[in-house]
DNA sequence: TCATTTCCTGACCGTATGGTCAAGGTGAAG
DNA sequence: CTTCACCTTGACCATACGGTCAGGAAATGA
């Protein structure tokens, strides 16, 4: 019956599905427990409790505890990169860079424990994506530096140095990932809320852009 | 002779000296080692390496390895509040809070190692310093407002939110410590020279005195 | 010189960790 | 049903780690 190969279609069984769905279960504690411990501090034990699977199971996926890790650094990476496409197709700095900062801002509330296994791993001296910092980071950083002087040249905002614009974007925006522990004790042990995320993000935007003489 | 008396009284050799000393080496060892492999990373052998000394004399001076990282965090909690009085003595923003920027971006400079424990520390739900946290930085925090909206009521700058403003000081000056090696990394693997810290201070200050309406 | 306190350190111990492996389970295809 | 590839997992191992301790060295004061 066609029925039934729907059914079997969801069934969490099939071969393929088994194999993606323990990965992404793998994939989202371990980012948990890195960002929570460390690299050195997280245990494949406390990992493999927190997907619900036995912990030799992690190492049929993943052969050590590197590769896995290694896998959750570049996981945050990309979706940095997504992000900054909001640069690109901007016409000045009041779209580009108020996308980018709206951008980074959403993802320090929905991806903080990516942002900050990647400070740890900065932090470190970058062991594992050193590569990475050297190719991709320094490309698309001269590339943004390129579209900030021009618009500079342009006469669209004042005349800053872009790397250190670059640098106060993300310290800015990556802190409220990075740092929202201490954010939030400092808001009476309470996470934001809506309101205060909103109250946040313009904040930040209104700072930074009247900060380089966009508004 | 008097002569032996000085002598004496400069050799390493003398009783409170050696603890000084040692005490010194040890935490000096214990900070660099914990911000470059963090918490979970370090180990009391690669500490006792750097500071020349055998494992079994770091348990002489410090019980355990929790009691020295926990002394090594309070340090640079300490060097950072002396910095904050440049806040309180100000007539203004542009004075008070230029030189917190100032002064915030020469302990990055001058102490990398502290500023990551600190930020990993907090990144890890700050299980030994939560307590600072709940007392001195929020009654620092609440102070420092204070100045800020009172600044602000005086129509020395524009009104924006104070708490927000000190977040994003906190994460741009601290940003080029904790985020060192990715700085260092995208300016040609070379540390910033004494003119490029000149000019990441000037940057930092200018754009957000600017973005809060103070010049 | 002697007694006392402080400092030093090699050797040792229990534990926890990353990783392995062999044996067994399970769904799909023929 | 049989086959086969893939998945699962308890038990196990070597290693490395934090911490201990006993015995000795060195400094200090009387």
């Amino acid at each position: 019956m066609s029925g039934d190969a729907q059914i079997s279609r969801l069934k969490p069984g099939r071969r393929t599905d088994i194999r993606r769905e323990n990965e992404r279960a793998i994939l989202d504690a371990a980012e948990k427990v890195f960002a929570e411990a460390g690299f050195g501090g997280a245990t494949m034990q406390l990992i493999a409790d927190m997907a619900g699977l036995p912990k030799a199971n992690l190492h049929y996926y993943f052969a050590t505890k590197e590769d896995l890790y290694r896998r959750v650094v570049q996981q945050i990476f990309e979706i940095w990169l997504d992000a900054a496409s909001s640069f690109d197709d901007a016409p000045g700095p009041v779209e580009g860079i108020g996308a980018y900062v709206d951008a980074k801002m959403d993802i320090s509330r929905t991806h903080p424990h990516g942002s900050k296994v990647w400070a740890s791993e900065v932090m470190h001296g970058a062991p594992v994506i050193q590569d990475y910092l050297e190719t991709t980071l320094r490309d698309w950083t001269e590339g943004r530096i390129g579209v900030i002087q021009r618009w500079i040249d342009e006469g669209k905002m004042r005349p800053v140095n872009p790397r250190h614009l670059l640098y106060l974007l993300w310290a800015t925006t990556q802190h409220y990932a990075d740092f929202g522990h201490q954010i939030q004790t400092l808001n009476a042990g309470r996470p934001l809320s809506d309101k205060q995320w909103k109250d946040a993000k313009a904040s930040v935007k209104d700072m930074v852009l009247r900060g380089i003489g966009a508004i």
